[in-house]
DNA sequence: AAGATTTGATAGATCGATCAAAAAATTGCG
DNA sequence: CGCAATTTTTTGATCGATCTATCAAATCTT
């Protein structure tokens, strides 16, 4: 990387100013003697060249001029080879590519995306890790998938933190404005979420993973789970295994989330709506809570004989309680399908996220290609999807191990 | 973005050529009379006007001729108060940036990019998870940090995916020719990485998060952890706490990471050679086969009073063992500190990915700033560091439960 | 006070590509 | 063949910023 010496650098080196070495070069007669030499030296030194833009003949990264020179046609035909090939002749086509293959060229994306005003990058906000959260690994896995899908679109997924979401919008507001990228996805969306209406105030285009929670939220475009039917799956499968009392542990009411796939539990479970007050219990996602909610649910005169849990969080806490309470073999079903679900056989519903992630970019971008479309309308047809989740599940690996041992 | 219409578009409608178009509008005569009402039938119907650039008073983002507009200066005087606001005078500077404000002007990335020749972008490949790797989820974490370290230099990061490291490679050659990124970040280095001598070879900037394992790998910039002195601290621990015999489950041989761990615990157990070999194992890194393995050490005539693993996921299969066996109690350390062990009050050996994070970019981009700097040359002085892992201690959640319950 | 030097602001070129339109070459048809 | 129409290629402008060198005004020397 030995740029150039400019008389930037020569000033520098020499203690002048830029003006003097300017004088230096073209008025010499009208520079002291003393700073004049000083300001030869310097150049000396550097290697100076006034017009150092002749010889630039440094390794460059070819250019479409590059190849347009060795094909033997303009530059605008390079283009039109890389960018709408059927537009130019056979021939001439692969003349041209057999010269782009011997200079290794490749565009400049930069100059690119400075003529075609696209970034073709999408900004995802990676949100703090709570401290505990197994769950939160969603959002590293979302961003996976994402990234294949995007790599496959010629899109690029450009990573960002903010630490609520009022910096957030901030970061966004920046990102946009700076056109370094030009779609969002925002995640974990929750009551009264303050970025969606100002997104589509701006009418920046983007896409929300999770659906709004507010009857107020305005019109945009959204992907998310259907937490219900996951979690009335579950419970239907439990039931068909002969569970007679599915016992519930969710999360608090302020989560939209958690409200959601509980909703699946009262569904499917069969119970009154008495019996669905005793068997069910609230708290927040961690698993000594779901410990403790499991030993409650455990220690009544009919206990459950099997837990939905609305995480794994709280699932993997509801196995350590099953088994603190003799019953090992009680079947519990969280969410998720975190890594620690499979490392422990945790039955866990699992949420499609390469199915998120590409109806995302479907969303954004169409069914292919990589311009991003604008923003919906209010009166618009529904441009969102909800996806069912899959049950996934697997028998307990400390089961496994006791049929092994015989233990 | 309803973009104004373009010949190419009224000759779509029209189902003619270009060409045509611009006939029927510049020299009519010379187009058939059927062909020049269909033609003008399209501009009609997409509203075409010829000199269009000329109204494309659309809401455009302000640039930074228009901020000196308003300043009543030139554009190169309000690129230096952005980049080198020392040499503007106080007054107009003043004035500038009032006018950057009321504008809400943003530099365009992309074209000081171009101009600069730097795209301020890192590239991080995501490999592939691996099914049930709990402690993969290390390069999610150091990502996160690497995001938010990035964001304090202005500087951005990308993602991308590959299978393997052939395929990395190719995807970094794109992404480097392209000037997508000017430098990257390895992770994962392996014995006989082939990615490393190749990027040395390309001149590429980058460094690797994991020391070269060969000896004849080329002279380049990496940062790592070191493995050995957290497991000897475990180790230590252990000991100073009263165990006697302190086993290790760790992985096969063709890990250099293994290899690594292992020798902290070798160096610190205070075993013989003997001993060494009565309480160690080596497995794949999976939960079950901690498991498998802690059952065979504790069923030894003297079993091990305590256990060191290579990672959360066998520490988490040597808990359960150590349940299993009637020996709740045992103390196990594993190493990563996955969220997985937070979760079930396992201690494990963390790594700084904080540091790890900083540390890389100070190597890439030096102590600020965000111009790359070039790979070092063989003889230049180490360009790598050796970060110290920290033991968290935990109490196994399950025991704090039994204090709880009583149980 | 005249000349040397610095500070402040500016003009013009340039980064590497695509867009828009026009020109040139080719094809089709009566 | 001769002209209209199409296909292929080229010219010139442009995207929005920074780089380079220089001019102009202010400040310092002797």
């Amino acid at each position: 990387m030995t740029r150039m010496p400019t008389v930037e650098d020569v000033a520098r080196v020499a203690q002048v100013s830029r003006q003097t070495v300017s004088n230096v070069i073209n008025s010499p007669s009208i520079v002291r003697e003393a700073t004049r030499s000083r300001v030869l030296a310097a150049i000396d030194e550097l290697g100076y060249r006034p017009n150092a833009a002749a010889d630039q003949e440094i390794t460059r990264m070819p250019t479409i001029q590059d190849v347009a020179g060795l094909a033997h046609v303009s530059k605008q035909t390079v283009s039109n080879v890389i960018n709408s090939p059927s537009t130019v002749r056979e021939a001439t086509r692969s003349r041209v590519l057999a010269a782009i293959d011997e200079l290794g060229y490749r565009p400049h994306a930069s100059a690119r995306r400075l003529r075609t005003r696209k970034s073709s990058t999408i900004g995802v906000r990676l949100a703090p890790l709570p401290p505990d959260g197994i769950s939160s690994a969603i959002l590293d896995r979302f961003v996976r998938k994402l990234t294949e899908q995007a790599d496959a679109r010629d899109l690029r997924v450009m990573l960002f933190t903010a630490g609520d979401p009022v910096e957030e919008i901030d970061r966004i507001r920046r990102l946009h404005e700076g056109s370094d990228a030009d779609a969002f996805v925002l995640s974990a969306t929750e009551y009264g979420d303050p970025r969606i209406a100002w997104l589509v105030e701006q009418d920046i285009p983007f896409v929300s993973f999770g659906r709004p929670w507010d009857a107020k939220t305005p019109h945009h475009r959204w992907v998310d789970v259907d937490g219900r039917a996951g979690v009335g799956e579950a419970v239907r499968h439990l039931r068909a295994h002969g569970a007679q009392r599915v016992g519930w542990i969710g999360w608090t009411e302020t989560s939209g989330n958690g409200n959601e796939r509980r909703s699946g539990w009262e569904a499917e479970s069969g119970l009154s709506a008495t019996d669905q007050r005793t068997y069910s219990r609230r708290a927040p996602d961690d698993v000594t809570e779901g410990t403790r909610c499991a030993m409650e649910l455990l220690s009544l005169p009919e206990p459950p004989d099997a837990l939905v849990c609305a995480s794994d969080s709280l699932a993997l806490g509801a196995m350590t309680a099953a088994r603190m309470s003799g019953r090992p073999a009680l079947p519990v079903i969280g969410f998720d399908d975190t890594p620690i679900a499979a490392a422990v056989g945790l039955s866990s519903v699992e949420q499609p996220l390469d199915e998120v992630a590409a109806t995302a970019l479907a969303l954004l971008f169409g069914p292919e290609g990589d311009d991003v479309l604008p923003n919906p309308g209010d009166d618009e047809e529904p441009t969102n999807r909800l996806l069912a989740p899959r049950l996934v599940e697997r028998r307990p690996s400390h089961l496994q191990l006791d049929a092994t041992t015989g233990d």
